[in-house]
DNA sequence: AACGCAAATGTAAACGATTGCAGATCCATC
DNA sequence: GATGGATCTGCAATCGTTTACATTTGCGTT
């Protein structure tokens, strides 16, 4: 027993005030009927009046967990991240855990040393985007046994779980869709696919569905760009530069598309008369920009609530299966329309 | 000395396998430089081979510092706070801290239980957005004697270390420059100001800029919106309706700065001709929109790192000033104009 | 070769919680 | 009022580090 000097009041202050043992304390506060009622009545008046909050450390060091989930996200300053990390926290929060942040600007060494850096902090799962980890990083998970959750992808690999859809066949659909306006020529403005599985087959997909109505991306008809509304418009501007000037855009994520309809204004380029656009996301944005964005939907705060979801259930032990797939659908607005006759 | 069973690596692994003790495997991860070389190496060596990684309990236990630092935003999915999370994530990974996140809706209630499971999960020092805490949550981080820095504003009170700006004074140069411009019928889509000194100070800012010019802000001309482009819009229409009409609307912040210009196509109302339109934050968008949004630029990310800097200065018990001050500037751009002549 | 001092290493005691086990208490029943 | 069983409590070990202190080692001097 110490003197109550400085530091924070531990278990044993508020055991001593409440004249019990520490092993009433604790569980007053994690089985509180396992205790009787005056005893449980003294505690919480000592924890109250002393202020007291278990010491996170100790705790995670008896019970080898901390009750915080780490996430890597390529990058947080863009909606759609933005967007996740909101739905994630809160449903994280709801089952009393913490979000611990990281970044890693869509390089797989950083996003390995972030990973680890989580683990290192004391993360008991983490929720990574997509699947292009760096082997390393995945040895490592594996090593530790940390659950991990790969979000915005599904994957075959079968220790992977995932929670997310199929970006090929996701972007397919808006392909098919302008193809049934009787587009011919398709521009498209992609993410940059290095290292991201989700720009590469989102760009993967459009060439699949071009292919089966026996069409292509001409090698100078896809601009893989940063995700910035600057670079977009540069891009969107590129497209249009070409000697044979695509009728559709197809652009793999809505801030590139916002890009292009805001450049396209800029140039007195008429949507959808000149050329039709397409996004993927659907942003707040999407709806309200002019000409409104037809987009592919991501239910996002739904995935990353899943996301959530399948982290607590494995951190709970329970079973759950390995891909949840959730539904993109197009959202037909008016930045699409018939190929211009021409 | 345990059977090395089932569970991951500890220190004593590692000793084992270096044939070292406990002791100066610590050493070789804490201060490398107090081990000789040859015992270095072994130690290194068995630190990789077993992928051992500290267990962050025991650390956080001995060291009584877990190495995390905790902030509460209002909501991630608003660019601005996006950005700040951005930046502030990435300055503490930059000095080896990790960055918990939560959310409090506005709500300062939710505000207090969001920081206390910080402090719970082991937060060294926290972030929080303006100084509109409650006063119990005030006074549990002074009792456990939690670093904190308040954004977003400045503060008067003695105790409080802050980094931002005067809220009032910065919109105040908007609100001149539209003097300037001729503008004396005034409109402005506020915030909620309820539990929000930064919305509050905004609005109280303009009133007083107002004042000195012996105009004021009629009630049916403040619009309180939450932000969104779907309310914005609303918020814009409803000014818009007024008898007699504004020529110049003060937007608390980009965002509903942005769903009024939109709105305002909509309804055919030529900005700036018919009538002048400004943001506050600088958002992206802002320099890209149709027409390009007069604002009040904050450095948010420069803000944020500074932060970041003082709270790791905090935790390094670096003596700090207790405010610092950034500059909030007016950029001027094509959404606001003379006065229309009328 | 012995000595002394500095540098390197090891020993073991914390840090503050949780929990298996054992002992105490309670209460109903005979 | 004694007994038994169920329910509560407390004791003390334990989780995995770090670090003060003690001990050993290394090396330059004499």
């Amino acid at each position: 027993m110490r003197i109550h000097e400085v530091g924070l009041p531990t278990i044993e202050d508020v055991a001593a005030r409440a004249d019990v043992s520490t092993a009433t304390v604790s569980r007053v506060l994690n089985r509180p009927d396992a205790v009787r009622e005056v005893l449980r009545g003294r505690v919480l008046e000592a924890v109250m009046h002393l202020g007291y909050v278990p010491n996170s450390g100790a705790r995670a060091l008896k019970l080898q967990r901390s009750g915080t989930v780490g996430a890597v996200f390529p990058t947080i300053d863009n909606a759609i991240f933005a967007k996740a990390i909101d739905a994630l926290q809160q449903r994280l929060a709801d089952s009393g855990r913490q979000l611990l942040i990281a970044t890693s600007n869509y390089d797989p060494q950083v996003e390995m040393r972030q990973a680890i850096n989580l683990a290192r902090s004391g993360a008991d799962a983490l929720a990574l985007c997509g699947n292009s980890q760096s082997r390393e990083l995945l040895q490592f998970l594996r090593q530790r046994e940390l659950k991990t959750v790969h979000a915005m992808t599904i994957s075959a690999e079968p220790d992977r779980v995932c929670v997310g859809y199929d970006n090929a066949s996701a972007i397919g659909k808006a392909v098919r869709y302008l193809l049934d306006l009787g587009h011919r020529r398709f521009g498209m403005l992609a993410g940059i696919t290095l290292h991201n599985d989700r720009a590469a087959d989102r760009v993967a997909g459009v060439r699949q569905a071009l292919a089966l109505a026996g069409l292509q991306l001409d090698p100078g008809c896809v601009i893989e760009m940063p995700y910035s509304l600057e670079r977009a418009r540069e891009g969107f501007r590129r497209l249009m530069q070409a000697p044979q000037r695509p009728t559709a855009v197809l652009c793999a994520i809505d801030v590139l598309a916002i890009g292009a309809l805001l450049e396209a204004a800029t140039l007195g380029i008429e949507v959808p008369r000149q050329v039709s656009v397409t996004g993927f996301d659907d942003l707040e944005m999407a709806r309200h920009i002019q000409p409104s964005l037809t987009t592919m939907h991501v239910p996002t705060e739904r995935m990353w609530q899943m996301v959530a979801d399948r982290i607590i259930a494995s951190l709970d032990q329970v079973p759950m299966p390995r891909v949840a797939e959730v539904e993109v659908e197009l959202i037909v607005r008016s930045s699409t329309g018939p190929a211009p006759s021409a």
